[in-house]
DNA sequence: CGGCTTGTTGATCCCCGTCAATGCCGGTGG
DNA sequence: CCACCGGCATTGACGGGGATCAACAAGCCG
């Protein structure tokens, strides 16, 4: 193990209210994994074992429908778990997961946390501090589904992506268009678009590669009215 | 504290996995609180102090959001649990609370909760069993939102609020219509249409009484493919 | 009775999904 | 090296679902 997937690890939206010796212990328990973009790690229904935290890269989370097409509910990084609930609770995973890039994840089998739960109140604590925080992600993506257009849910979504928080600034989309409509609750067309209305708020798209002249501006319009209708601009 | 509401508590999401002295020695600290119809429980922002459990009626959780409009994140009845994140965790509550009709809600200081955990590891797995359940639910209400239209919305809605399973069925509806919209992420007009739209399949509405005449028509509406529009028939 | 709230219905508009055509790019094989 | 091809992105045309605006009916309570 590396320090610096160690530092991932300590710093993980599950791990990080887990006093150090605790989880140093806890994560000897755990091994590495490699997936290759479009890789599989389980499917929906499998008995689910392990937990994961995810060391690099981007990983889907979607569910199958009744109807065949299957819907993204999350797309995950570096940083952030999935699977706990299902683990722990030794049940059976509620989604598919596969790599949305090449990615590491890091696995821990549900039995040593478990374990480890009962016997330490902090790492409970921990837990339940993450998936409360899992939790409020959730409603806020319920928020913005009922609330907003898709070219706001879109600038949303930008600017979480964005490296800085003010001013103008420069950065790749993390994974394929198709992906980022799909988890945005899109089609591909209308991701198409939102990126052409967002044009006339300085946002430009070049192969994968976004420029936002003002990120203040994209705020002002995630929490506008619907504004009056503009014209898209053409590409490039 | 009545024989009837100690089932309830029991019973409760939160509650349902915890060993049963341990149970009864936590809510020795709560108390019973009574809300009139419209009454404020809490407000978005203030400081969470306590997790509540609803005893009897109906409670809505709403978010103000900044534009003025505030939309309904959630509304429970009997058995179901609300504010354990924020109470848990310290921090404020990030959505304001009120009674949609006359209710009872079962009031529990955070503080001693969370002293139990720190004591009691059969808790601490409790707990996050109710949190996972209450994360699952919010999966589904995305999926619900995202891929169906406004009549299946509801179709979902009464197939969940009637008293069984199968076959023909006449109940009340809970509260307001306004509501029932808001929950359902429309608005009263759309509720309205909605509401014709199921008349063609065995719906009809006299007064905020249902009468279903099929539960298994409706269904089979929910997973359907969005059918050929259908004639709405006329009210009365 | 007359105001007030709540629910229904109609007309219209806009957003987004669908279907189809085109353009751009990368890879393959002659 | 270049012609060909398949996948992805963009754009246009069209239709449907729900929001909006407005009118109206039905209870409720003074």
């Amino acid at each position: 193990m590396k320090q610096y997937d160690l530092e991932t690890l300590r710093s993980s939206v599950l791990f990080q209210d887990v006093p150090l010796v605790l989880l140093d212990q806890l994560i000897t328990h755990g091994s590495k994994r490699r997936l290759a973009r479009g890789e599989t790690l389980f499917v929906q229904g499998d008995k689910a074992l392990c937990l994961y935290v995810v060391l690099d890269g981007w990983v889907k989370l979607s569910r199958l429908k009744q109807s065949g097409e299957d819907i993204v509910v999350a797309v995950y990084t570096k940083g952030e778990s999935f699977g706990e609930a299902a683990a722990l609770m030794g049940g059976i995973y509620p989604v598919t997961v596969e790599a949305a890039e090449d990615s590491i994840v890091y696995q821990v089998s549900a039995k040593n946390i478990s374990e480890a739960i009962r016997t330490n109140p902090d790492l409970a604590m921990a837990m339940l501090a993450a998936t409360f925080r899992h939790n409020h992600e959730l409603v806020l993506e319920i928020e913005d589904i009922k609330g907003h257009t898709a070219a706001q849910r879109l600038a949303t979504f930008l600017v979480a992506l964005a490296p800085v928080t003010h001013g103008p600034c420069s950065f790749a989309l993390p994974y394929d268009k198709g992906l980022i409509a799909a988890r945005l609750g899109m089609k591909p067309e209308s991701l198409s678009r939102s990126f052409a209305n967002l044009r006339a708020n300085g946002v430009t798209v070049q192969r994968g590669n976004v420029t936002v002249n003002d990120l203040d501006t994209l705020k002002a319009l995630i929490n506008a009215e619907r504004g009056p209708k503009q014209k898209p601009i053409p590409h490039t």
